[in-house]
DNA sequence: AACCATAGTATACTAAAAGATACTGTAAAG
DNA sequence: CTTTACAGTATCTTTTAGTATACTATGGTT
């Protein structure tokens, strides 16, 4: 990891695209279920605004990460899916979720400790 | 990856552990060289204040990610090391940098192409 | 006596992220 | 004729993150 140059990191860059109150869960809906309509991920999503959908998911898609697909149609159609690219940060959520659940455990078990 | 229950995941936990404008490559100088004093890292992290730099250590240790020793001394030496916990981060940092290496690179050769 | 380094704390401020709420246009259903 | 669903946009307020600057105590150096 850059062992000589912590300085030349680009894990902010990773982070930046991940960071966002709904990106993570958004991304793993898209993962589970490939495509989604705009209303139809807003429901998965208790308490998300239409403006924070849409901007987390217009950031996602100017990284490439989702694409979104809209049909010409009345009442209005648009379709949300993972990209090919977007596949690539699979891994990346997998280690973290394992390592959250984790450390959920051991905090748990910490504040059961000290009562 | 909570397969069936996305609601479930975990994934902010390690999250909100690795987010902060300085966490990651203050975790990148400790794993690289373990034990740093205050501001001996201070000074490998250009434009951090002293606020944020103590902000963030104390967050870290908060999570049992850094270990903080204080030798009873005049002028204070305070003693920065990664914890044996902390380091179970390292294979998610090691795969964040390289993602965002290659995100990177894609994203210059986009730029490139368009001009 | 003035100044440096140590590892911070205190206070005030700005910028960015997120939330609340109201609004748009069209077509179909009741 | 009113309501519903769709996929948003616009505007405003609140919350959180980060920055700037000044200050603390102690002891050694010049």
């Amino acid at each position: 990891m850059e062992e000589r140059h912590p300085e030349l990191c680009r894990v902010e860059d990773a982070l930046s695209i991940l960071v966002g109150k709904w990106k993570p869960i958004i991304l793993l809906h898209l993962l589970q279920e490939d495509t989604h309509r705009f209303n139809e991920l807003k429901r998965k999503l208790p308490g998300i605004t239409q403006k924070m959908l849409t901007k987390q998911l217009r950031e996602l898609e100017e990284e490439d990460i989702v694409e979104r697909t809209v049909y010409p149609q009345v009442p209005p159609k648009v379709e949300y899916a993972i990209s090919e690219y977007g596949r690539s940060l699979e891994p990346i959520l997998e280690a973290m979720h394992e390592w959250g659940q984790n450390h959920t455990l051991r905090k748990n078990q910490k504040n059961k400790d000290e009562s």
